[in-house]
Order: C-alpha cells, then sequence, then structure tokens
DNA sequence: TGCGGATCCCTTTTT
DNA sequence: GGGATCCGCA
C-alpha cells in the first residue's frame, strides 16, 4: 500500500488505528470475537487491514502464540508479520503461520505416530509424485497390457482433482477426461497403488498434507482440543482459494471459540483448477451463524479509468458479493488496447513502451508484463534480450522441478529418508551402465541392510565392476564422515555431480550457478529436514531463466509473471499480453461456463494490478492448430465493455 | 540389461 | 519442441 503513512509508529507505542484507517477497515480490525467476514476488493487495503488486525489483538493482551494466520504463500504470511511487527513490536513475530500446507506439515510432524507414520514422513513434490505414479503405472502397464493409459502427469492431475474437489475418480474422468472413460478401472488399480506405495515408503504428496491434518483433527478430539485452545483467534487471507479440505480445516481449528476471521475476494477466486471453491466464501456466514460482514471497497491502488474497467470486466459475472470498486484520486489515462500484427510486432511494441516508461523516468522494478501462460512471454523474453533490458520472470516452471537441482536434492534426500525409492533410483541411474533393473536390485539390497545409505558400503551387490558406482560409494562415505554443517554435503555432492553434469548438459555454466546458489540457501539451515520440506514447499518462485537469483539482484528488474503469480502484487504500469479471444480466455475453457467464469476473474486480477497505466495487447492472425481457425478478435471479456472505456490502437513495428 | 534413434502425442494456472 | 514409448542393437 502506498496510501497513508505507514511510518512514524515507533516500538510499542500505542497505535492510532483511527488516523491509519478508513471506517470499513477500522471496523475488520477492532471488531470482536465473534466470526467476520472482510470481503476486501482488489487494492483496498486487505493486507493492511489483516497486520493491523493482528497488531490490535496484541495489543489487546492476546498472546502472539495463540494467534494462527493462514495464507496461501509464505511469502504473503512472512509480509504481514513484518509490516505487524514495524505497526507494533517484534512480538508479533510470535504469531503462529504460513501456507495451510506448511502449518498441517508442522503439525504433522509433531504427530505422525498418530497418523500412522512412525518414522517421520518425506514430502514429494509435484514431480516425486509423478515418478511414482509412473512407476505404478509402468509396472500395470506391461502386466495389463494396459495400452493407451493416461500418461503419469493426466494421472496426477486427476489423482490430485478427486482429493481437492471431495468427489471420485470416476466423477473426475467423467467431468475431465471422457475418453478415458473406459480405463476406469485400471486407473483407478494405479490410484491404490499409488495410495500402497507412499504409505509403504512413508511418503506424503502436497493434497495428504491436507487430507492427513484433516483426519488428524477429526479423528483425534486430544489433538483437536489441543489446537482449538492453543489457538484462539484465527485469520485465514485468500479465503476465496481454499477448497473443501482447507474449509473444514478451518472450521476444525475454530472449534467453539469462533474468534475466527477470513478476508478475501470472490472476484479473484482463480484457483478452482485446484479445487478452489468461491462457494466457501459466499457460504462463510451460514458455516459461522452470526457472521459480521464488512466490505472494503474503497481502492488506494489504481486510478479510475483502470477501476472503470475492471469494474466493467467483472460486472456479468454470476454469484458474487456484488461491490464497486471507486477511488478518490483523478485523472489518469484510459486503458490502451493494442492489436499487434504479430506475436513479435506484440513483443515490440512492449519493448518499445518500456524503453518509452524508462526514459520518462519510471523505474524498471515498477513495470510488470502479464500473461496467463508461462510459455507466452518466450518471444517478448528474446526481444527484451535484445534491447537488453534485464528482468525476472515469476511463475510457470520452477527451479526445483529442473533436472539438475532435483537430482542434488535426490542424493540429500537419501540421507533424510532411506527407504526414499525415488531419490535412489534417481542417483543410480545417473551412473553409466546402470538402468531401472539394477537400480531396483541395488535399492532392495541396501534397504535390507537397514543402515541408512551407508548400507551400500556394506551390502554384498552382485554387479560387475564400475568406476561411477565407486565413486558414489566414496560420495557416502565421505557424507557418512561429515554431519556438519549441512551445506557441506552439499558441496560434497557437487563435486561428485560436476562432471556428470559437464557431459549432460551444454548450458552447465548456467546450471552450475544454479547449483552453487542451492548451496548457499542450505547454509541457512542446520537441519537438513528442514531445507529439504522448504525446497517442497516452498520453493523459490522463479522460474528456470533467471537462475536462483537472490532478492539482491532482483533489484530494478522487469517483471515478468503469470497471472496467478502476480496476485496480491502491484505495478506503476501493467502489460498484458496474449489478450487474445482463444488464448485468453483459452480455447479449452470456453465451452464450460464455471471456467470460462475463472478466466474472467483472471481478467480482473490482472487488470486490477495497475495503478497508473494499463496497456493490453493482442496478436492478430494466430492459428490455432487444436481448432484449425484462425484467432483475430480481442478477448471477449474486453469486447463486451463499453467502448468509451478503453483507447484501441493498432501497432505494425515497421 | 542398457542405450540410442525413430515416431507419436499434446501443449495453463500452483501448494 | 519435448516427453513418452517402442524397437533394434550391443
Amino acid at each position: 500500500m502506498t496510501h497513508r503513512g505507514d511510518q512514524g509508529q515507533s516500538e510499542g507505542k500505542s497505535i492510532r488505528f483511527h488516523e491509519l484507517l478508513n471506517p470499513d477497515q477500522l471496523e475488520a480490525v477492532t471488531f470482536g470475537d465473534g466470526p467476520l467476514l472482510v470481503i476486501a476488493g482488489a487494492g483496498s487495503g486487505k493486507t493492511r487491514t489483516l497486520t493491523h488486525r493482528v497488531a490490535h489483538l496484541v495489543q489487546r493482551g492476546v498472546a502472539p502464540h495463540a494467534i494462527l494466520l493462514l495464507s496461501f504463500t509464505r511469502k504473503a504470511s512472512q509480509e504481514m508479520l513484518r509490516r505487524a511487527s514495524e505497526l507494533l513490536d517484534r512480538r508479533c513475530r510470535e504469531v503462529a503461520g504460513g501456507t495451510f500446507h506448511s502449518f498441517a506439515n508442522s503439525v504433522l510432524r509433531r504427530y505422525s505416530a498418530k497418523i500412522g507414520f512412525p518414522h517421520g514422513f518425506s514430502i514429494m513434490d509435484r514431480s516425486d509424485a509423478e515418478d511414482l505414479i509412473g512407476l505404478i503405472r509402468k509396472a500395470l502397464d506391461t502386466a495389463e497390457q494396459g495400452r493407451h493409459l493416461p500418461r503419469k502427469s493426466t494421472l496426477a492431475t486427476i489423482f490430485s482433482r478427486a482429493i481437492n474437489k471431495n468427489t471420485t475418480l470416476e466423477e473426475i474422468i467423467y467431468e475431465d477426461y471422457p475418453h478415458f472413460g473406459f480405463q476406469n478401472d485400471l486407473i483407478n488399480r494405479i490410484w491404490i497403488g499409488y495410495q500402497d506405495r507412499k504409505r509403504e515408503l512413508s511418503l506424503l504428496d502436497f493434497d495428504d498434507l491436507l487430507v492427513y491434518f484433516h483426519r488428524l483433527l477429526a479423528e483425534n478430539l486430544d489433538v483437536r482440543d489441543r489446537l482449538t485452545k492453543s489457538y484462539t483467534h484465527i485469520l485465514v487471507d485468500e479465503y476465496q482459494d481454499t477448497n473443501f479440505i482447507q474449509a473444514e480445516i478451518v472450521s476444525l481449528l475454530a472449534g467453539k471459540n469462533e474468534s475466527i476471521m477470513v478476508v478475501g475476494d470472490d472476484a479473484q477466486s482463480i484457483y478452482a483448477f485446484r479445487g478452489a471453491n468461491y462457494k466457501n466464501i459466499i457460504e462463510f456466514p451460514t458455516r459461522f451463524p452470526g457472521t459480521r460482514l464488512i466490505k472494503l471497497e474503497e481502492n488506494y491502488r489504481s486510478l479510475q479509468p483502470i477501476l472503470d474497467l475492471a469494474n466493467a470486466v467483472i460486472e456479468p459475472a454470476t454469484e458474487k458479493y456484488s461491490k464497486c470498486l471507486f477511488t478518490r484520486r483523478g485523472g489518469g489515462d484510459l486503458p490502451v488496447l493494442v492489436a499487434a500484427t504479430s506475436e513479435n510486432a506484440q513483443s515490440r511494441y512492449v519493448t518499445q513502451e518500456i524503453i518509452r516508461l524508462r526514459n520518462e523516468g519510471v523505474a524498471l522494478d515498477r513495470i510488470a508484463v502479464l500473461f496467463r501462460a508461462s510459455f507466452q512471454a518466450f518471444d517478448l523474453e528474446v526481444e527484451l534480450n535484445r534491447a537488453a533490458i534485464s528482468y525476472v520472470k515469476v511463475g510457470g516452471f520452477k527451479f526445483t522441478e529442473s533436472a539438475h537441482i532435483k537430482d542434488i536434492l535426490a542424493h540429500l534426500k537419501i540421507f533424510a529418508a532411506p527407504q526414499d525409492q525415488l531419490s535412489w533410483t534417481r542417483v543410480l541411474l545417473l551412473i553409466e551402465k546402470i538402468g531401472p533393473a539394477t537400480a531396483q536390485r541395488i535399492y532392495t539390497t541396501v534397504l535390507k541392510e537397514g543402515a541408512g545409505p551407508s548400507g551400500l558400503l556394506s551390502a554384498k551387490l552382485k554387479i560387475k565392476p564400475n568406476a561411477g558406482f565407486e565413486r558414489l560409494k566414496q560420495l557416502i562415505a565421505a557424507m557418512d564422515a561429515t554431519p556438519h554443517p549441512i551445506s557441506r554435503w552439499g558441496e560434497m555432492v557437487l563435486e561428485y555431480y560436476k562432471p556428470y553434469l559437464e557431459t549432460a548438459y551444454d548450458d552447465h555454466p548456467r546450471r552450475l550457478r544454479d547449483l552453487e546458489q542451492l548451496i548457499s540457501i542450505m547454509e541457512r539451515y542446520d537441519r537438513l529436514d528442514d531445507f529439504l520440506d522448504d525446497m517442497a514447499l516452498d520453493p523459490p518462485n522463479d522460474s528456470v531463466a533467471n537462475g536462483l537469483a537472490t532478492t539482491e539482484t532482483h533489484r530494478n528488474q522487469l517483471v515478468l509473471s503469470t497471472i496467478h503469480s502476480a496476485k496480491g502484487l502491484e505495478w506503476h504500469t501493467v502489460f498484458i499480453i496474449w489478450a487474445l479471444d482463444g488464448r485468453f480466455p483459452s480455447i479449452q475453457a470456453i465451452d464450460n461456463p464455471d471456467t470460462l467464469e475463472e478466466e474472467r476473474r483472471l481478467m480482473y486480477v490482472a487488470i486490477t494490478r495497475a495503478q497508473q497505466s494499463l496497456h493490453i495487447t493482442y496478436p492478430v492472425q494466430i492459428f490455432d492448430r487444436a481448432t484449425q481457425s484462425l484467432l483475430y478478435e480481442p478477448s471477449r471479456f474486453l469486447e463486451d465493455v463499453p467502448e468509451a472505456l478503453l483507447k484501441r490502437r493498432f501497432f505494425t513495428p515497421y
């Protein structure tokens, strides 16, 4: 928030809330202990309200550790606690919180025996889950000649969606993948195999964290009792993005004390694809009778022409808490809608405008380019490089998902969880002359040894002399002899891995920099488990292109971001590219009213990121291979808007 | 059993 | 343009 000074509050002093907040915000901040629902429009000071409420609670005498602040990204929750600390004092730092997943993880670690993992568990990220599913799929595939099964990533999506939408596999397949309907049986068997295997190997995927947490709360009254007593005040951010299980978890945690505040904006619900249900926010007052509803409609971010467009785009949305954003600040230019002659023309337009802005004195880090999908920025990235404009790309494919990072992590994981077959397989397959069959044999033998990774040294293995395998033994012996600090392990693994890296990847210098950065992140951790948990639950959100950049290097760089990753952020000038009907909304979303509505909300989120100026561009005459048709109309969400809200332009670079 | 080459398919968003 | 899969050779 840039309005009204945040500064000037010294530590521990009483805060003059009525001077810092508007009447609606003030009411939300000072509200007593019943259920409270705050519908906060984009840019209306949502974070501000949450942080002030935390500070207010602490000032009122609520113990900081009795406050639980749940959010969707750890960055968001840390930022909130930081701001609350600035307002009041360091006590706010003791407030409990994090993402649903990380909070679930920390509780489950404490009670792992109660959920059937007496020796603990390790967390699988999405690609680990896919790999495990792949193994089971393959075993079943050859045994049953089950041809034309969905690929492992599709299976992972189906499984996850069934959990998050609280429905059956059959339902998801029927709804989203009818062409796999005839495979229901086999898919179901892979699903069962996946569940069994995870349990056997003590592995939890992202969904399991929520499922087990929910089960723990629902079935263990003593645990629930202890938690509801220790967290007397619960605040949930971005409530519109909660799914069925998360809403249940919130209810169970709130328990009888019902000091529960949720904040959200149904118009900004953009995670339905992973089971988020905006109805949770609509139905909150039913779930918690006596809910006080407060709407924040005054916008402190954008100029009126931008808000007018945003309001017009969201207006046709069905089922919503209707609200209308307004601002007291006057002036501002109309948003521009630019038809570019080609994709590259679009990139050139954006690049040229960015250069113009920079010359006018707008810092690069106050400008962002937003898009529906990460690959849509590829062409623009080429143009930006040509113009020597430095940028940071957020969203899309993550670092921790790239092969070289996963390789290093796998070597570390076998120390954290020696039963982790996936990591063993990954480690072993890197060695020449070792394929899946040999890897399986080695794993089984080492596991029987029961001595952790060093079982590899003592086990009697019948394999041909193999220099690479001997090197692995040396690495493990060396790691065994050097328990501290854990970053030392990272260095040893990297030394071991370097020769492979150099032969396997042409771009190894860039990848090496990533790995060195990874090790410097390790230096911040005392315990290997904590490091690995964080890498799975809250990895750096940067995409591959940047390398693992530090915050220091992000200074004064242009931001390229998916709209999903841009949520909650704001910039002086925003470009939205690929606003082409068929791409945004995407062709797959058009036939289904629900997914189409979600695309509309996504456009709304994108527009409301802009403070002062907004450029929306689309290339004309794009051939869509899937439908064999020509796309040339701007996004229907913009076409349906009154003429006067947009300035239309045509751009050709020559 | 491991590996490299040929061929077919699909192509979003994230914890 | 990249993954998954299949096939043939060492």
